[in-house]
DNA sequence: ACCTCATCTTGACGGTGTCAAGATTTGACA
DNA sequence: TGTCAAATCTTGACACCGTCAAGATGAGGT
């Protein structure tokens, strides 16, 4: 598909795995649109054919990013199928782990696109995907009753809420040392989610499994 | 105090305040040094007499931001010194509408200093400050029993989650519009608090006063 | 075979972070 | 009070950056 590029190819994809790439060795400081031209073997205006602007750019890699998010959260999903609690833990886990395998990229994906919100409706589309496959979680964790009863919608966004604050101070380095000392990540999002969950969970029943 | 700065003055802080009002104004991408200098009188490389770096004056900005952060949230501790579960929502929501009122200002406290804790201990003892103001409100609220038992710093975790993701999600527009049609922002925000107290919060009972 | 258009290169512009060298002022000590 | 070292600020330079205009290059349809 993206073999040789000799003068063309699908650059545009390029671009957007070249600079994801880019941000996660080095971080938002280290992207510049002319290293990640250089990186994908073009010269320094290309980019120009495909993107309209840097901010252009960081809209696709974002977009990218939610559909690997998405990607990774279906993926638990599957997993436990048939236990909805188990699936809650594990989705809300998986989403801190996302957030703290690739900081960086986790920071930009969520902290740049926003008031130009309609000029990157395909941005908008992947957020809303994943939005919706919340939604789907909590419905199913009502009816099992593990989850407190309410509007779908407004119960995804206390529980997006709270994972996305969480993952958010644990990433910035805003918890304090003392508290992670004693906790284990894993235990402290397991207090965390008790706070919206209608049954306890421990670490004895929700183990690291890997 | 810094009245004409002929040749001296309190340039740092100067540089700082206008720091923060580019940064208001004009979002991240238009603070550079170079304007801040301009805006604060001096010449292009006077800033590293004082930073070494443009990291360390974002740093001196946050720590600045933390020490309004904590000094708006302190006057609303003062001003419902007698009620702690409304000492707690308007903790809360003063802390959401910090965010709102000036959403750069507050993406960039809340996201730049990372790894380099070491680096700025201003920095972090400010983050300790705030967080041990809620780790006091906390407990108040317990001894109250409006909020659930349990380890105040681990309460005070999931609380500063559940609040700080929401701000988030709120400035950077990740809120479906058909949630913030049916429900007013405070109404939202009096949803997400109800997952972490004893007793229900209800717009009627916690109005918008002025 | 030709021509059109998307793609890519080259070169230029102003702006940026940073550093080195030097000017200026302060403040402490004689 | 005079002097001098240190702090403060200016000037000038460098490499890098985002962006644009002009032109080269190749693909695909006619």
């Amino acid at each position: 598909m993206s073999e040789k590029k000799y003068h063309h190819g699908d650059l545009k994809n390029a671009l957007i795995e070249a600079g994801a790439e880019i941000l996660s060795n080095e971080g938002v400081s280290g992207l510049s649109l002319r290293k990640v031209a250089s990186r994908a073997g073009v010269s320094h205006a290309a980019p120009y054919a495909h993107f309209t602007d840097k901010q252009a750019l960081i809209a696709a890699i974002s977009t990218e990013g939610y559909r690997r998010l998405y990607e990774t959260l279906t993926e638990v999903v599957q997993k436990y199928r048939d236990d909805p609690l188990r699936r809650f833990v594990e989705v809300a886990w998986a989403f801190v782990e996302f957030a703290r395998n690739d900081p960086d990229y986790f920071k930009v994906i969520f902290s740049s696109v926003a008031e130009k919100e309609k000029d990157f409706p395909a941005f908008v589309e992947m957020t809303r995907k994943n939005f919706q496959l919340l939604v789907e979680l909590v419905e199913t964790c009502q009816a099992a009753r593990v989850l407190k009863p309410g509007p779908a919608d407004e119960m995804a966004v206390s529980i997006w809420s709270l994972v996305q604050g969480f993952a958010s101070l644990l990433i910035e380095g805003l918890i304090s040392h003392t508290l992670l000392d004693r906790l284990t990540v894993r235990e402290l999002l397991l207090f965390v989610l008790n706070q919206v969950t209608l049954v306890e969970l421990t670490p004895e029943a929700f183990p690291l499994l890997e």
